[in-house]
DNA sequence: CTGAGGATAGTCT
DNA sequence: GACTATCCTCAGA
């Protein structure tokens, strides 16, 4: 049908009457290292489409976990079922849980080269309802605050491993590069929780946003500067 | 506001 | 049996 214009340019996509349409991000977006992913997903809207309703939420912080000399991915140690869909293609989701919750990732780089990266905070757009009433009416500024609450708030759970972003279904991901978020307005530091390779600095944010998890101190000042790179 | 402690269950050795 | 890419509560400043 339309085959050759979609793949001339991207397809944008109108989740709501009431907010602009967005092009959608392609496998292209998620191909390629996750740093680069991670750094450049800040500002996307991830839209989430389940039965309890639309919901749209901003990226505000993001971590990389990469397939090359970084101990603290999951795929260090080799492929188990846990990790499978780190290993499959990218632009698929990799849904795991941890202390009974559930995280939210996206693979990257390519086949074989299991690199993802980790949602680990956002900004509710639209769907406030939804995502009051799934994180149980806590404050606004922690429906998000925090890679299993954003599941929670989203409805994302082990059914979603292995899905595919890069179609406008259930979930996925659509914006362009934000001119407002240049490097000073990027933090980074060392990732979240993680025990080992606290010398890698892997977790980008949205410097100053309320709606980022971890120790305010963190976010008190970029860490670390990150040239923007077009994609 | 911060830090400490504990709940909790899937995963791997 | 040990570990964990978490979250919530509570005590104290």
């Amino acid at each position: 049908m339309n085959e050759g214009i979609e793949a001339r340019e991207p397809a944008r996509v109108r989740v709501h009457d009431e907010l602009p349409s967005q092009p959608l991000l392609p496998v292209s977006f998620y191909a390629r290292d996750a740093r680069d992913v991670a750094r450049q997903l800040l500002g996307k809207w991830l839209v989430r489409r389940s039965r309890h309703g639309m919901c749209v939420v901003k990226i505000v912080e993001t971590e990389a976990y990469l397939a090359e000399g970084d101990p603290a991915c999951h795929a260090a140690r080799g492929k188990t079922p846990r990790n499978e869909a780190m290993f499959g293609p990218p632009g698929r989701s990799y849904v795991y849980a941890i202390h009974s919750r559930w995280c939210f990732n996206i693979v990257c780089q390519a086949e074989g080269e299991p690199a993802a990266v980790l949602i680990r905070a956002a900004e509710p757009v639209y769907g406030d309802a939804v995502m009051k009433r799934l994180r149980g009416g806590c404050r606004r500024l922690d429906w998000l605050r925090g890679p299993s609450r954003l599941c929670e708030a989203l409805a994302i759970d082990k059914r979603l491993n292995h899905w595919p972003l890069y179609r406008p279904e259930r979930l996925f991901v659509v914006g362009s590069p934000d001119p407002s978020l240049d490097e000073e307005k990027i933090g980074v530091s060392p990732r979240i929780g993680v025990t080992s390779a606290h010398d890698l600095r892997l977790r980008y944010f949205v410097d100053g946003s309320p709606y980022v998890s971890g120790p305010r101190k963190w976010h008190a000042r970029p860490i670390e500067r990150w040239t923007v790179r077009p994609h």
